[in-house]
RNA sequence: GCCUCUGUAGCUCAGUUGGUAGAGCAGCGGACUGAAAAUCCGCGUGUCGCUGGUUCGAUUCCGGCCGGAGGCA
């Protein structure tokens, strides 16, 4: 695994709805590109209209992996996600073919490109029921007293991650601090580039989302919505996916279709803006660390092929 | 046509006994290392309908006009 600088990897980011798929399936098709996706809920098997899957047609022969690998019932962990990831990566590239990484989950991107090392042995959830009863305050002044400086970073009123820090540092012996300096050791696995899909105008953007909700609905989400709540809980990570969480109350007779879809717009847009802050911090760290290793793209414009071809060397 | 109520942020509204205004939601910015489509932090973005008058000073008081709602005809 020591031949990692010499894999020239192709990261295409973006915010949900920018276009993704179609910008990695057709530079694939002309590099001979291989998608591994980057994307948290499409992991997971079923959801397919909710997440958007690419289908068929779309991907118009392009391999797409780790998509559909997991059932919605199970944990995941971007600790799993990055060992697949690598692990496609390199067999992708062993096969003579080009890998890209696609996808809107910032964290699985960084993970990736950035070759966190996480500490050794599973996350033992157990802790997590007995420590979630207790008040966020006295879960935080816990934290302080095991790692200092991932109290000073963490607001105490994040009760997931100052959970998280504690579940690890219970289940491994590691903290958040020790594991996060160890990661900035690793070195830079891939030869990467990255597009980051953004739009000049933020409303058109969210014209491309709200549209998409629709194109949804019309495909049938509800339909989906519904079975997805017959068969899955509402405690599992699967169920955080925007679309089924959002119908829930209309299915149950709660409130109105069109509460429900407003609501579920809504939280695409929401959801698009913290993606959008997450690779713009690391478009610019990207380009602190190698100038013009990220370069922006914007979907009002005609895409020049060609040229974003040139650049990639 | 007359009477009453009403017009303040993108929306729903509060408020100023006259000193250019504030909540919720929406929106915007940010953080992010084992759940991340999650979780969390920060920020009012305004011709107070228009126009005259009174006043040192009007979003506030008075008149007129315009828009909206209801009532009587």
């Amino acid at each position: 695994m020591e031949d990692w600088a010499n894999i020239p990897l192709l990261v295409i980011a973006g915010p949900t709805a920018s276009g993704k798929t179609a910008l990695a399936v057709e530079i694939a098709r002309q590099i001979d590109g291989e998608v591994v996706s980057a994307d948290s809920m499409q992991v997971y098997r079923g959801m397919d209209i909710a997440t958007a899957k690419p289908t068929e047609e779309e991907t118009r022969g392009v391999p797409h992996h780790l998509i559909g690998i997991i059932g919605s019932d199970e944990r995941f962990s971007v600790a799993r996600y990055a060992e697949l990831a690598h692990a496609a990566i390199h067999e992708i590239h062993a096969r003579g073919r080009r890998p890209m990484l696609v996808g809107g989950t910032g964290l699985y991107i960084q993970a990736v490109t950035e070759n966190l090392r996480l500490a050794d042995g599973e996350i033992d959830p157990a802790p997590r029921e007995a420590l979630a009863a207790k008040e966020p305050a006295l879960l935080w002044e816990e934290l302080r007293a095991i790692d200092p400086e991932t109290a000073e970073r963490v607001h105490p009123n994040d009760k997931k991650r100052v959970l998280r820090a504690l579940e690890l540092y219970h289940s491994t012996g590691v903290s958040i601090s020790e594991q996060n300096a160890r990661s900035r050791q690793g070195p830079s696995p891939y030869q990467c580039r990255m597009l980051l899909l953004n739009a000049r105008d933020r409303q058109v953007l969210y014209h491309r989302a709200d549209a998409r909700v629709h194109d949804m609905l019309a495909r049938g989400l509800l339909e989906e919505a519904k079975e997805f709540w017959q068969k899955n809980n509402r405690e599992w990570t699967s169920a955080q996916a925007i679309g089924y969480k959002e119908l829930l109350p209309y299915l149950r007779g709660e409130c109105s279709l069109e509460a429900a879809v407003d609501k579920l717009k809504r939280e695409t847009r929401r959801y698009a803006k913290r993606q959008l802050s997450w690779f713009r911090r690391m478009a610019r760290e990207w380009n602190e660390r190698v100038p013009g290793s990220c370069r922006e793209l914007y979907i009002e414009d005609a895409l020049n092929w060609k040229e974003m071809l040139n650049w990639k060397e």
